[in-house]
Formats: structure tokens, sequence, C-alpha cells
DNA sequence: GCAACGCTTTGGTATAGACCAGAATTCCTG
DNA sequence: CAGGAATTCTGGTCTATACCAAAGCGTTGC
């Protein structure tokens, strides 16, 4: 035996996960505190926590500020690539979806985003930001960017709902062709405190080109969603 | 001021991301040592390994184990929709991409795997794992599994370079449709070893099923990813 | 020239203790 | 009994210290 017997904070890793599996804790109770659980396992709650981290990383546990650790509940399915709208999808899985808008305004596009996005610089986009979720649980926040040169008046239109609505029904323009990009990063402070996770949690970021049949981009969008809470289905036909 | 002033991890956080963004500390290149920082920015070890560690989860930087901190390089881009090899388009981005097969052999399927596959129960499935990396760092581990009754004479072909290549031109069957599924995960001890991370490292897990033209299963594929090597982009138009 | 050994450095794991901020609960008072 | 105040409980942050295992390097001896 060259290596140390046990990790400690695997052990408790194991206990915790077992009691997970064997269904003596359900999706969305506490766990028992950081003290209790040292106490328990005869550890440091320092070991403690890093062990609930590294469950934490597995996405089978879940943190909400100063009120404990609880038991993730099941991931979301979403499909980019089906024509449904968050409410729907979502509440098809069996969750209470729910869908907050934070902000609506007017910006420019600098040098970056005009080239991002192929418009002029200087060009107005309307920018929208939501948080979205489930089971009064908030899962993502996203920045949704449109163009208004393309998509005259559209401040003006109810976007609280479905924006790909609005643009098939009131523009004509559904959303035929997406390119998606997505990476593994974190939470910066704004995005932490909206989906009431900690600062610098595990994020996926997902990045959005909605383009019209004609090609021209109609919607760019921006999620940060909670790690734990997504599973990502895309189905595809292979460009030769 | 009701919030302290400065959090020192931040601090930390900060004062590394700064020499990075500027450019004294160059991609590949290792950081201070964990003691060398604190004493800089007079704070213990364990502070800043939270530091290090904040970092490591936005990608920045990495460790290799027991020898340091070293700057992340950039993400691979990686397309599944186009019809490329690995080798080829990690070149075409400026690395020097390898290939290694850690194993191949067969196995049966159990009833979940043919249930997934839509293949029989006990039927016989070519099993090829794999690491593949750029610039001598190891990025992600696959699965491959591939239906022997489908694919007669499957075992004798040589998989070690492209399984798609071998498909289409020796079957005459190239994947035309694929299914992805991506979740954000963490690395199981087998896969931590062989991406020379520590257990419990985020990945990114890739789950792809390809068909023929013919809407026939050829090839399922589980692959891990370093969450910090990986920009995953996909294309495709809208099923309305 | 190089292999073997041993020291130094690095991260990896673990402990004990302290104090803070905010959430939840309890208790007390009008 | 309702509303507000005090208390308790929970995670969040930080310090100081210790020992281990493996990587890396330098020295020594053939």
């Amino acid at each position: 035996m060259t290596e140390r017997a046990v990790v400690k904070a695997v052990e408790v890793v194991v206990w915790l996960r077992t009691l997970i599996h064997e269904r003596t804790l359900l999706t969305g109770m506490r766990l028992p505190s950081e003290r209790v659980i040292s106490e328990q396992l005869q550890t440091s709650r320092v070991t403690t926590r890093e062990a609930l981290k590294m469950l934490e990383t597995q996405g089978l546990i879940y943190r909400s500020n100063r009120r404990g650790w609880f038991v993730t509940p099941p991931r979301i399915n979403y499909d980019p690539g089906r024509a449904m709208f968050f409410m729907e999808y979502v509440a098809e899985q069996g969750f209470k979806p729910f869908s907050h808008q934070i902000s609506k305004k007017r910006v420019l596009a600098d040098t970056a985003l005009a080239s991002l996005l192929s418009i002029e610089e200087g060009d107005s986009l309307v920018e929208l930001k939501r948080v979205r979720g489930a089971d009064n649980r908030p899962v993502y926040v996203e920045t949704i960017l449109l163009p208004e040169r393309r998509l005259p008046g559209i401040y003006d239109h109810d976007l609280a709902h479905s924006v790909t609505t609005v643009l098939k029904e009131e523009y004509n323009k559904p959303c035929m062709n997406v390119e998606l990009e997505v990476i593994s990063s974190s939470l910066d402070k704004d995005a932490a405190e909206v989906l009431q996770a900690p600062v610098g949690y595990t994020s996926v970021e997902i990045h959005r080109v909605s383009r019209d049949a004609q090609g021209a981009l109609v919607e760019y969008d921006v999620e940060h969603w909670r790690h734990d809470a997504l599973k990502l289905k895309v189905e595809f036909n292979i460009r030769s």
C-alpha cells in the first residue's frame, strides 16, 4: 500500500452519496448541517466542505446561501432544435416553469458586437434580460439582442413571453438556422446573484445565433445555466 | 458598507487574473507556487488555494499533479457536425494533436444498453477506448461502441485512427444523423488518471448517437472532456 | 556519460479554532 | 394575538500548522 488507505473527504462523499441513492435523502431535501456531518464522521469542517463541494461538482447537491445544502432536482432537458418555448417544454417534463424579465433597453453595437452579428457599428439593438427556472429554482439567465434595423418596432412589442413567437408571427421571420457555441465556465457576480448561487459557481454558457430563411441574423442570445440543471440535447444532420 | 471591503480570495484571483491578462504570465507558464503567492499577498495557503480553484473553474488555469499551476492554453473548437477527424481539425487550429488507443474489446449489450441503442440484449459490441489531446495535453477520453451485427468484421479493422472513415469507406455507412447529449459533470477516478487531472475535476460529458441514412444506429460514443479545453460548436436547422 | 540516491520543492490532505453575515426561529412585549 | 426583537443555526471566510507523496534536481559514484 503506497496509498493512504482512505481519503477522508471521499469517505464523506461516499456516505452522502449512499444516503441519496438509497433515497434516505430525497430530491430537494436539506442535508444535515456541515457541523453535524463533521461530528458524525469524525472529521473537520474543512474536510466536510471539501466533500460537499465534490458532490456539488457532480451535480448531486447544491447550496442555497446560508440556508444549507440540498439534493439537486433532475436536470431540465433542453433541445434548442425544437421549435418550442421554455414554458412548454419544461412543463412537459413535469416541472413548474417560471420566467421573469429583468430588464429591457436599447444598446448600441460596438465594434466587436457589430462584427460578431454582422451588423453596422452603432446600430441599435434591443437588449432583453431574463431569468428562468423551474419549481421556484432559477436555472438560467439570458441576454437577448435583437437588431432593431431588421426588426422595426420590436422594442414596443411584448417580449416577456416568447421572442420566437413575435419574430415568427409579427415579422414573418421564423428562425430557421441556429449556430450554438457551448462552453463550461463560471458565474460572475451578477449572474450568481440572480441565480442565487455562489460567485464562481460552475456554469454552462450557451451562445446562440439565429438566422431567418434568408440567412439574416435576427436574434443573438447568451445563456448562463447552473451546470447542474441542464441536459442539453441536439439533433442534426452531418454537413459533408 | 454592510459588506466586507474585500474578500481576500477574490483579491488573489484578481491579482493573478491581471498577470494573465497583461500577459506577464503566458499560456502554458507555471504560476508562482502556492506558498510564494500566499507570502506575497499576505494570506494563508488555504485562501490562496481557494482562489486558484476559482480560476480553475473559470478555465483560466489548470494544475498538473504536484508539479504546479499553469496558464490554460486556448480551447479546442469542436464541431461534431463537420465531417472531419480530430487530427485534422485540431491541427487546423494550430495545435499538435495526438490520439492513443487505450483498449479494444468485445462486450455484450445488457438490458439498459440494448434499449438505449435499439439492439438486441446480448448482442456483441466492439468497445474502443482512447485518449486524445493537443500539444501533449490530454483533453478527452472516449468510449466508442459499435454494433458488430450491423458491421460484420468491424473488430478486425484498424480503428485506431478514424472510425468514421472505416464506416464510410469499408461499410458504405456514412453517419448522416447525430443525436448529441451534453451535460456538465465530473471526472471519475479512471478518467481523471488518463487525463492527468484530479478526481472530481469538472468535465463536460458528451453522448453521441450516430445513424446511417437508413436510420440504423452505427456508432455510440461517450466523451469526457476537460471542461477547460472545449468549445463546442453546433449548427443546425430548426425542426418545426 | 549515466544511473542511483537523496534532498528540496510542490501540491494534496487534514486538523482546530475563530469570527462574520444572513436566514430561520423563538420569544417577548404591547 | 400580532409584530418586532433577540437568539440560534447555517454556511462563508480566514488563520496557522502539520505531515504526506510525488516530481524535479543535483550530487555522487561507477
